[in-house]
This record gives C-alpha cells, structure tokens and sequence, in this order.
RNA sequence: GGCCCCGUCGUCUAGCGGCCUAGGACGCCGCCCUCUCAAGGCGGUAGCGCGGGUUCAAAUCCCGUCGGGGCUACCA
C-alpha cells in the first residue's frame, strides 16, 4: 500500500518550530517511500482562524521547500483541502453515524456530571459519565421541551483499544478510561475529533505522524475511523507514530507564546532552510552515529520513521546554530553573496547596480566563514556599501576604541596610508605594520582596533587589509580621518 | 486526581545482551593559528535516576520505585 501521510495545522497565529519538525518528518516519510505528502488546512473554528496565518503557512512551507503533492494551492483527488469547504461531507458521516446508532445525543451539562460523581463518591473530574447513553425519546423529549440543545457522542466500545505506534510500540487504553466524547455540536457544527479522524479516512492516510500531545486522543480516532468503517467511510484506523515534544527552557513544551517557537524570528535573524530544517530532524532523529550536518536528500533516503526517538527534546539554539553555520560554509560563494541581499536590504543597503553586484562577489568570500547566521554576513558587510551619512560608528565600539589613547594611532596610520603608491591588501598591511606596530611599538591587538572601528564601524568586522582595499583609498582615509576627530586628534 | 508517554554527558543523540574502561555533536575549559570576530587543528570536562530480578554476561530484557512530561473543552 502507498504511503499517505498529511500535515494538517489549523491557521491560528504563526507558525512554530514544533510545527514544522511534524511537517518536516510527515515530508520525509512520504519522501522516503515514495508515498504522497497531503497537506490539509483545519480551519473548522471562525474564531480563531486567519487569513493571515494560513498565508504565513504556505510561506513557511514555500520557504523551506516542503512540497505537497495534493492541498491547497495544488488541488489534488480529495479536494478541497480546507476543512471550512467540507461542511457537507461532515454532515454527511454525522448522519450516517447517528442513523447506525454509533453516536447518539448527549444533553448532561458540566455541572450535573461532576455533581453525578460527587454523588457516586467519585473523582468529580473524572469527565463525561456516558450517563446519556440509552436516554429514551421521552427523557430527549423533556431536555428539548426544556430548551436544551444536544451535542453529539461517539458511543465508545465496550474493550481495550490497542495499537502499535510507530515510534513507541505497544499502547493499550484499558476500556473505560476513555469517555464518550462530542463529535458535533448541537447545530451540527462538526469540532475537531470529527473532522480530523474523517478526512484522514476520507483521503485515504496511511501514516499518521503527529505530536505526543495528541497521544491520549488516539483511542478516540480509533473508535471514530472503526465506526465510519462500519457505516462504510474508510477502511479504518491508519498506522500512528507520536513523535516526541519540542520543550523550551525548562521541558516544558514549546508553546506558541514562548518567543523562540516562532518561526520566522530564524529566517529573520538569517537562518537557511537547510540549515534550520537539519537542526529540527536533530530533535528526535540522527542519521548516524558521527555525523549531524546533512542534507535534505541525505534525510529523505536515510529518514526511518520506527527510528525516532520517543522521548522529548529541548530547543537548543546555539546547536541550531552551529549546524546553520555549516551549512552556510557549505554554500557555493556566489549562492551565499546572492542570500546575504535580503539581510543587506534589511540594513538599508541594497544591491543596484553591478559595481555593488561586483563588491558584494569580492567581500562575500571575507565574511562567508565567519557568520553563523545570514544577518552576520550583512552586519560587517555594511560599511563597505554606504556612503557619507549612511556610515555610523558603534557607539560601544567607538566608547571603547576611539578615545583619546586612539589619536595617535590613527594620525600615524594615516599619515603611512596617505603616502601608499599602492593601494592594495598587501601594502596596507606593510604600511599599517611599520607604522603601528613597528613605529608606534604596539601589541597587534591595540594597534588595529581603533583602525577596524574607524574603518568599519564595528569591532567585528571583515578582515581588515582587505576591507580597506575593497573600500577604497579615499572612503578609507576619510573615515580614518574622521575616527582621529572622534578621538580628540587635530580636526 | 485519572489516563498515557518518557528516563544515556548541561543539551541533542549513538547504543537495540558480550565489539562500551559508553561513541558523536553543541556548549564549556585549555592550547595552536591570528589584525577583530569566526572558522580550523589539538587536548580536556561531563552521562547509563534508583532498587530488585533474568543471564556466564545488562546502558541494553523484566518488575518495582522515583523523577520528568503530555492529555484530561460543545479549541485544534
């Protein structure tokens, strides 16, 4: 049988990185073996759901080259693929459910359930009592006569439910411990323990690869997917793999309002696809016993799903950073100069014509193995792009810098500047080498630190001959010029 | 409280009865390189929660215990 598994998120806020760990294993999955990848929009609560978000997924999923092969946008065999256009099927299996007798109407309010197990003696929070089980037409007849609407219950069955799950084997919920539970509301608006099971069978899922949040609503599916079997929907229950949580600080799983769930806060900050995807297949998944850096081709032929690990991960961002790192060293240098564009806008410089294109080609190899994310690269790439105004010191690194102990270096470096015939790498570093270090007898460290500041703006910076050689002899001197009036030298 | 899941370095993991005096990565600490920051090289730090059992042999299997987590809506 081929593999069909789905990502089915609802569009409520952005997306998060648990999130897409799930959309990235479910891809891998159908990837590796050669199965479909259905992505599916559950958008069954108008209060919650946004346009906005759903766009943030399809950007999300565009970005990080996660492609479906059937959902919105593509279409596919089971359209449509957002639950706020499937309306009639759902009304279609709830009345096929209730005409076969597997759900019935339900009228106990909250209140008077606990107050029924207080009655009994019995935990109040035990949950729905399935006390409405067998009402007779009358008793119906009363609750309505009262004004009282129904929700609609799954008749759960009468025995254990165990299945295997993919990534944790054997799971057994002893009969009893799982209460009927509401399908519909009493207008037969359908809720979420419905339309999710229903559509996995109305579209055919094999694999369900989801959180272990949603462990415990397994049974449930189960019982649902076997009663649509018996009134004909579906062939019954798919194979489940609960793949562990993402926690934050503190193991408490990464929750929405938690900051670093946030996905897009990476691609700011200039993560790669590659790189943020390599890091979150970390979490709960290795490809070898040496090895962590790979790529995504590398993952879908490795990817093994019965060998997650089920226990819970915690985010770690200077991992997640290192690995992006590798995987920006790992760029082509004119593929990494072409990325670093958008983070350079993002300081306000940007790339016009083809003398910036040609000082990009040139400065790109200088920085490319020195940032760890993108917005790196763009940061010390700066200075060598913008003009007059648009250049601006560091206030820290000029506080600590370009004080006064920082005049006479900077006179004496520009006045062996000012005399070079040639302006090349090689010649400033002679030049800057006899002045300062040789002339002035400065440690190495002292003596280039007021030059880089001045020069760059940054105490971080590209390396420093070259920067000035792509810089130029007269945007060099200037800036030098003026690094030795912020220091109290001769203005 | 009830149900369910999980338990190897600080973190993510390898390990699926002997190859383990437990391997890798990130982090951290040294050293080298060095014009800054990185990268790179070398070295180091640190772990099988606990108690029983099974076995010639257990990180690996079983039981218990302790600990952590998830769920417990007419949200998804």
């Amino acid at each position: 049988m081929t593999v069909r598994v789905r990502f089915c998120p609802s569009p409520t806020g952005t997306p998060h990185v648990g999130l897409i760990r799930t959309a990235l294993f479910n891809w891998a999955h159908a990837r590796h073996s050669g199965g479909a990848f259905v992505f599916r929009i559950e958008d069954t609560d108008a209060s919650r759901d946004s346009a906005e978000s759903y766009a943030a997924l399809l950007d999300a999923l565009g970005w990080l080259g996660l492609d479906w092969d059937e959902g919105p946008e593509v279409g596919g065999p089971h359209a449509p693929y957002r639950q706020s256009e499937r309306g009639d099927l759902y009304a279609d299996a709830l009345r096929r459910l209730i005409e076969a007798g597997e759900v019935y109407e339900s009228y106990s309010k909250a209140e008077e359930i606990e107050a029924r197990h207080r009655a009994a003696g019995r935990d109040p929070k035990l949950g729905y009592d399935n006390a409405d089980r067998d009402l007779a037409e009358a008793e119906k007849d009363a609750y309505r006569a009262d004004g009282r609407a129904p929700v609609y219950r799954l008749r759960m069955p009468d025995r254990d439910i165990t299945f295997t799950d993919l990534v944790r084997g054997e799971v057994t919920f002893r009969v009893g411990t799982v209460p009927d539970f509401v399908l519909a509301r009493g207008d037969g608006s359908p809720l979420y323990p419905l339309t999710n099971p229903l559509d996995d069978a109305l579209m055919g899922i094999t694999d369900v690869l989801r959180g272990e949040d949603l462990l415990s609503s397994t049974p449930r599916q189960i019982a649902l997917l076997e009663a649509l079997r018996r009134v004909g929907i579906g062939d019954g229950p798919p194979r489940y793999g609960h793949l562990p949580l993402v926690t934050g600080e503190g193991n408490r799983k990464l929750s929405k309002r938690d900051p670093e769930s946030n996905l897009f806060l990476y691609r700011e900050r200039g993560f790669t696809p590659e790189g943020l995807l390599n890091y979150l297949a970390l979490l709960g998944w290795s490809i070898a016993e040496d090895r962590d850096v790979f790529t995504m081709d590398e993952m879908v032929a490795a990817f093994d799903v019965t060998r997650v690990s089920g226990n819970s991960a915690r985010f770690d961002l200077k991992k997640a950073e290192a690995i992006n790192a590798a995987h920006l060293r790992a760029l082509p240098v004119e593929e990494f100069a072409r990325r670093v564009e958008p983070y350079l806008a993002a300081e306000g410089v940007v790339i016009a014509d083809e003398a910036d294109r040609a000082l990009l080609a040139a400065a790109a190899p200088l920085v490319q193995e020195r940032s760890v994310v993108l917005s790196d690269a763009a940061r010390m790439l700066r200075f060598l792009f913008v003009t007059g105004d648009g250049f601006t010191l560091d206030e820290d690194a000029a506080a600590k810098n370009l004080g006064a102990d920082a005049a006479p270096v900077l006179e004496a470096a520009l006045t062996g500047l000012d005399a070079l015939a040639d302006w090349s790498t090689p010649a400033i570093e002679q030049s800057l080498k006899d002045t300062l270090i040789d002339g002035l007898g400065l440690k190495p460290r002292k003596a280039f630190a007021p030059v880089r500041v001045a020069v760059s703006g940054r105490t971080v910076s590209p390396p420093l001959y070259e920067s000035m050689e792509l810089l130029g002899r007269e945007r060099s001197l200037a800036r030098l010029r003026a690094g030795l009036e912020r220091a109290g030298g001769l203005g």
